[in-house]
DNA sequence: GTTGCCATTTACGTTAACGTCAATACAACC
DNA sequence: GGTTGTATTGACGTTAACGTAAATGGCAAC
C-alpha cells in the first residue's frame, strides 16, 4: 500500500505558511519527513504528519507555545510501557484538560465583557468604564 | 474623593509578575501612572489602571499578543465622536468577538480530542502480570 | 552542457516581551 | 552624615518563532 505523500509546497499551501516554518518545525522536532536517502533531497511528509501539522497549527492559534504544543501532540502518539508511565502521562492529561476549561471560561467571559460593551454602546449610554469591573469570588486571577 | 492608589510593588505582587513587566506596560502604553511632578519618582495607579491591568493579563492568558490587547481594552474606554467611528467601532468589536467564538469552538474542540484520547487510553488492556513487567534495565527502545 | 527552476543548508537578522544589571535618586532611620 | 531600602532610568541581554539571503545541489528541458 502506497501512501499518499506530500511536498513541502503542499502543505505550505494547503495550511497557508512558509515552508521554512515548516522545516523549521520539522527542526524542532514537532514534524518528521520520510527518511531521504541522501541529503540535499527534497522532503514528503505522510498523511500522519499532515495531521500533526493540522493540530500544530490550531494549537497555535490558541496562543500554545510550540513546546506545549509538542507535549500535547505527542501524547496522541505514546504508548506508555508500564502502570507509572500511563499514571505519569493519565495526569498530565488532566492537566491539560484543566488549562483548557479554563481557558474556555475566560473567553466566555471575555465574550460577556464585549457583548455588555457592545450593548451600551449601542443604547448611547457610553459607560464609564467603572461598572465593566469583573467582580469575581475567587480573587484577583479573573 | 481621594482615590486608592496603588504602587507598582503592590500590583506586582497581587498579580503576580514583575515590576518590570508593568513599567513595560506603561512604555507601550497599556497602562498609565498618575503624573509624577518630578521624574525618578515612584508611580502610582489608580484602580482604573489596576483594572486595566486585570484584563491584560487576562488576555495574555488567553493568548493575544499586547498590540490586539491593547486595542481591544482601549475599546472599553472609547467614546466615539460621530457615526462614522462608532461604526467603525462596533464592527471592529464584532471581529473581536468573532475571533473569540472561534477560539472557544477550537478549545472545544481540543477538548474533545484530549477526551477520547484518555478515554482509549483508559480502556486499554493491559495484561496484570506482564504490566509489571517494565522492561528497565537497558532494554531496547520501541 | 547550460539554462531554469525548486529545494536544501547554513547562517545571520528580526520582533515581541520581557530579564538583568548598573548607575542614580530619594526617603527614612540610626 | 552614613547606611539601608526601594524605585527609576537607561541600556544591553535573552528566548521563541520564524524571515531572509546566499551558496549549493538535483533534475528536466532545451
Amino acid at each position: 500500500m502506497k501512501e499518499r505523500l506530500y511536498s513541502i509546497t503542499d502543505l505550505a499551501e494547503r495550511f497557508d505558511i512558509s515552508t521554512r516554518t515548516i522545516r523549521y518545525y520539522e527542526e524542532v522536532g514537532l514534524l518528521t519527513s520520510v527518511d531521504r536517502d541522501t541529503p540535499n533531497h527534497p522532503r514528503f511528509y505522510t498523511q500522519r504528519e499532515r495531521r500533526r501539522l493540522k493540530l500544530i497549527l490550531r494549537g497555535k492559534r490558541l496562543g500554545f507555545s510550540l513546546q506545549d504544543i509538542k507535549e500535547m501532540v505527542d501524547l496522541y502518539e505514546m504508548n506508555p510501557k508500564g502502570v507509572i508511565e500511563k499514571e505519569r502521562i493519565l495526569q498530565f492529561t488532566d492537566e491539560r484538560l484543566k488549562e483548557i476549561e479554563e481557558k474556555i471560561d475566560q473567553l466566555e467571559m471575555l465574550k460577556a465583557d464585549l457583548l455588555l460593551h457592545r450593548d451600551r454602546f449601542l443604547k448611547e449610554v457610553i459607560p464609564d468604564s467603572e461598572a465593566i469591573d469583573t467582580v469575581r469570588k475567587g480573587g484577583e486571577q479573573s
